[in-house]
DNA sequence: ACCTGAACACCGTTCAAGT
DNA sequence: ACCTGAACACCGTTCAAGT
């Protein structure tokens, strides 16, 4: 399972070490920068979703001409990997020095990975098809070494590692799915009505109205961890 | 979590029944139908991915002018949701009358249903943003109906459900994403050389390397059916 | 009832050019 | 070094019109 689709490199030199900042533009544009190019993509895709991402958008909230971002990036691919890396950044499970509590560390992890990408709905999507990015590296780095610390042999890591990547991408691309439709949900309970005679164990279930994701999301959770944690 | 997006409806009547087809045209063209349509989506989609469905495209290979499919067919989305719940048709697990071996059962139809998606690789990511068409609901029902005949309670079944859902949909996802990049495999490959250092435990597992998908899969869903199983 | 071409309002990106 | 407008080669879809 190797990294891939790296983004077409852009040929511009790496960005320099921050001079002092001008304090912040009035009001008028700071100039183009990568840093202010992400973060503004990052908003718009907040706010417009993925087919908001336009380029000729996203330069006119940077107060550039249309054609001007395309010195700072390569294309649009490399703007989503910018936006999707910048969204992953993790500063670890703030080592408590109290219990080795792997579980706990771990549980906190997927649940910080799984907020982060529900409060940036467009990212899970995203996610599988883009090149892994260092700060989702370092949380798959950071993952692996709290199970392996915890006991978990070498030969289960990965299978360890990507039940739980699937279980948790799973979980989240539906869930943000759902979110950004919550428009058609009228429509979608009505033509469930139609539907009780021919699904009636989804229908007694309410499988398709049930709206605890959160407590799902943990109860699935704790059952792979008990699968996965080191052999007893 | 309610079915959503039914994809606007298009104007036309319903397809009537079946007229004795003309054996099939020669070599020219069939009329336009609904199922030609689809059918010719579905190969389109197969060949060149999702990016690689254009109205035009389309139109081309049915050897029909660019615009004669809005007649049948309400805009692009709706020709997405025809296609992607004409793959996911399913009959049974070909009830052997032999044990009741519910865990069996479940195993196949995961699996089928993996297989299908990574039959046509575009599938996968679309399913969790389109309304369930009726091919998927009859997946859940049949999924329901065994967890529930092997006795996991009603208060446990929509949990049991969307755990599985999570991560047969996690696991298919990522890996038809791999499967479309295997050209960039080369540069990944070389990416991650660079990395061994920040990464090590990813680097020492080597978990982007491991190609035994199916092997996985398989280790990953025994661990959630050990869990999601009827209360011993 | 079924199909069509012209036309509109967009896209991402190239390029030659400005400062 | 950094930014720009004009232009190209596309898109999905509307519409008025054909048979």
């Amino acid at each position: 399972m190797a990294a891939k689709r790296s983004g077409t490199q852009s040929k511009r030199p790496q960005r320099k070490a921050a001079s002092l900042q001008p304090v912040q533009e009035p009001r008028g544009e700071a100039p183009l920068s990568l840093e202010r190019i992400v973060a503004t993509a990052v908003d718009l895709l907040d706010a417009e979703g993925v087919d908001g991402l336009k380029m000729r958008r996203l330069a006119d909230r940077l107060g550039a001409g249309a054609m001007s971002l395309y010195w700072h990036v390569g294309n649009k691919d490399e703007v989503f990997d910018l936006a999707l890396d910048a969204v992953l950044e993790y500063r670890g499970p703030s080592h408590r020095v109290e219990a080795q509590d792997w579980r706990g560390d771990v549980v906190h992890m997927l649940e910080d990975w799984r907020a982060v990408m529900l409060r940036h709905p467009w990212s899970a999507s995203l996610l599988p098809r883009r090149a892994l990015g260092p700060n989702m590296l370092n949380r798959l780095e950071l993952l692996s070494r709290t199970l392996s610390g915890a006991g978990v042999s070498d030969a289960d890591l990965n299978v360890a590692i990507w039940s739980l990547w699937n279980y948790v991408m799973g979980a989240t691309i539906t869930r943000a799915s759902f979110d950004l439709s919550d428009e058609d949900r009228a429509a979608g309970q009505q033509r469930l009505a139609g539907l009780s005679e021919h699904y009636p164990t989804i229908e007694r279930s309410r499988l398709l109205l049930d709206n605890d994701w959160d407590g799902a999301f943990r109860k699935g959770l704790d059952f792979l961890l008990d699968g996965l944690g080191p052999r007893r």
